[in-house]
RNA sequence: GCGCUCGUAGCUCAAUGGAUAGAGUACUGGCCUCCGAAGCCAGGGGUUGUGGGUUCGAUCCCCGCCGAGCGCGCCA
């Protein structure tokens, strides 16, 4: 029995006798913070007050007295301003034992749903390793998308690659650049190029797999670069250079160093925990034409127009602060297109809902997006951005630099080899999305110690302890008789368990993964209070029983939950 | 300048419009001859940046101001 659907329909009858015309009033319960305000609590007569015009304290004793007797709750009480406190019996306080014993890995779990959600995440250029920025949009992503599948929902894990654009090119010459190097061609390497270590490691992998097959002179590579002190026009010169000296070759080059660097990016994350379904490439939307097929659907239905040589799309009509090209004067499409392409296809693949997970900064994007799709006349609601707010790192007090380009930045790699990565998933999850996160690299290896993530694996790990020393039939446990769980700490212990399935639906419906992070600090904070005041091993077997069923549970909801977040649950530590 | 996001205990962070705003950390003092002390118990710590508004009720919703981050490109 759903005791919260219970009470709401105990309500509802009241509220029937007392206020028919209000029958559909919204009927909520909350779980007040304080042990004495009861189980559970309504604010329905507050709700009423404004519309029966009448002192909300006396709506609330006519509803108590039209309340159906029920054996699950053994006290109605009404305070403060006129909340309605429910408090259970202990039969159905403890009941949440054994369903959870009886449902297992599937307690918590909502009822499986028809509705396709798509989770786009991460999809950071593949032009080098990832840093703790998008450890954080991973950790997040990754969470959310689990949550989100165990709550009921049909969810597939996208990452998008940006295959085709000027930063792909970068990261090409750059790695061409220092093959050059390997052969004495005296060439400057561009500031603005990808100044990382790992782009001399593929340049040296390319020799020794191709020898001198791409080396060109030097001058012929400066011939291309223009006479400017723009920097960037100069790097577009040396672009220009590989394309037109390599030929063919080029598109080795390029394809050596995405796939490395897109493999290199797999690894990472698979070891972190985070896996996706669908690797969606930026270029098969070019190929296969959609790109030119979703602008000339905006062209068509007039929200394009030309000006000084180029194809604006008017976003401006859908709230945009000004308008966007989406195809420049020299032809080539602008990445704005192929997102919109992108997002289209997205819609046409069937998914109910689309969420992507973006870095705060791209948030000046999402008026034009959605107004794209308006525009396409797709239904923008059907797509909801969450920001993950910047990691900004601390080392020896100072900021440090996170740019991926001059290669100064500290790695996801780095920190998971620091901290571990149950700390790091657990550690990125304890802030809301929203909150921007200062991360002091000194602190996080100094605090790796008493990161809250022990303090929970703790509990899971006790437990497993006292299971093994009674060393008895787990099964019987789902049985168990737990009229002796009679403490103010194991009817605690209780009521935080029968919430797991609440929160499931609430941190999901809100895109909250965080919740699940303070829900589980808080569940292992109820057991080690409780396992530290009673004692699971004693001598009278019926309490024994009643306790291993509720240790067995509490085990069970700490596993499904830490399971969600990407976390281990050690059996000890 | 305009736009988005944020501002909560010394520090790091929570809080579906609800009751006395909570945890962790740090600090102080207790608890292992007994299931794991990576634990537990107790204590001090707050004008929720600020001024208004809506509401029976505001950390939450609306407006102004102050402060911080980010964005404002024919880059991605």
């Amino acid at each position: 029995m759903d005791v919260r659907q219970h009470l709401t329909d105990l309500l509802r009858t009241a509220l029937g006798s007392v206020a028919p015309e209000q029958f559909g009033t919204e009927i909520l319960l909350e779980r007040p913070k304080q042990a004495s305000h009861g189980d559970f609590a309504s604010n329905l007569a507050m709700q009423l007050a404004r519309e029966l015009k009448t002192n909300p304290r006396q709506i609330a004793e006519r509803l108590v007295r039209e309340l159906p007797p029920s054996s699950a709750v053994v006290k109605v009480e009404i305070a403060g301003a006129g909340f309605i406190n429910f408090t259970l019996s202990a039969a159905a306080r403890t009941a949440v034992v054994g369903a959870v014993l009886a449902a297992g890995h599937d307690f918590g779990r909502g009822p499986a749903s028809r509705v396709k959600l798509q989770v786009e995440f991460v999809s950071a250029n593949p032009t080098g390793p990832l840093h703790v920025g998008h450890g954080r949009g991973a950790a997040y992503g990754a969470s959310l998308a689990s949550l989100l599948a165990f709550a009921g929902y049909d969810v597939t894990r996208e990452y998008y690659v940006n295959d085709a654009g000027r930063q792909m090119d970068i990261l090409a010459v750059s790695a061409w650049l220092r093959y050059l190097e390997l052969f004495d061609e005296p060439l400057p390497f561009p500031p603005n190029a990808y100044q990382g270590g790992y782009v001399r490691e593929m340049a040296e992998q390319i020799k020794q797999a191709h020898g001198d097959r791409y080396v060109h002179p030097a001058e012929a590579v400066l011939a291309c670069v223009p006479d400017t002190e723009d920097a960037e026009a100069r790097l577009d010169g040396m672009i220009l250079a590989g394309k037109d000296l390599l030929g063919e070759d080029w598109a080795y080059i390029h394809g050596h160093v995405l796939s490395e660097q897109l493999a290199d990016c797999r690894a990472d994350l698979e070891e972190f925990g985070v896996h996706f379904d669908v690797w969606f490439s930026e270029r098969s939307l070019f190929d296969t034409g959609m790109v030119t097929r979703a602008v000339a659907a905006l062209e068509q239905s007039g929200h394009i127009y030309l000006q000084d040589g180029a194809k604006w799309f008017s976003s401006t009509a859908f709230g945009d602060e000004k308008d966007r090209v989406v195809q420049r004067d020299n032809g080539l499409y602008t990445y704005f297109a192929s997102d919109i392409a992108y997002h289209l296809n997205k819609f046409e693949r069937g998914f109910d809902k689309v969420i992507d997970v973006w870095g705060a900064d791209h948030h000046g994007y999402i008026p034009r997006v959605k107004g794209a799709l308006s525009a396409s006349g797709a239904n923008a609601d059907r797509l909801d951005v969450t920001l993950v707010q910047f990691v900004s790192l601390f080392r020896d007090g100072q900021k440090a630099s996170m740019s991926t380009r001059s290669g100064e930045y500290v790695t996801l790699r780095q920190l998971r080899e620091e901290v571990g990565n149950d700390a790091c998933r657990f550690f990125y999850m304890l802030r809301k999305s929203d909150q921007a996160l200062d991360f002091d690299l000194d602190l996080a290896k100094s605090e790796s110690n008493d990161n809250p993530v022990y303090y929970v694996q703790y509990a899971h790990a006790r437990i497993c302890s006292v299971l093994a020393q009674w060393d008895g039939d787990q099964s019987l446990l789902a049985r168990a008789d737990l009229a002796p769980l009679l403490h103010e700490r194991e009817t605690a212990l209780c009521a935080r368990l029968a919430e797991f399935p609440e929160l499931i639906q609430q941190a999901s419906r809100d895109y909250a993964p965080h919740a699940l992070a303070f829900y589980l600090k808080d569940l292992a904070g109820d057991f080690h209070s409780w396992y530290n005041a009673e004692r699971v091993l004693v001598d009278d077997e019926a309490t024994r029983h009643a306790r291993l069923a509720l240790a067995l549970a509490t085990r069970q909801v700490l596993q499904n939950g830490l399971s969600l977040l990407g976390v281990s649950q050690p059996v000890s530590m």
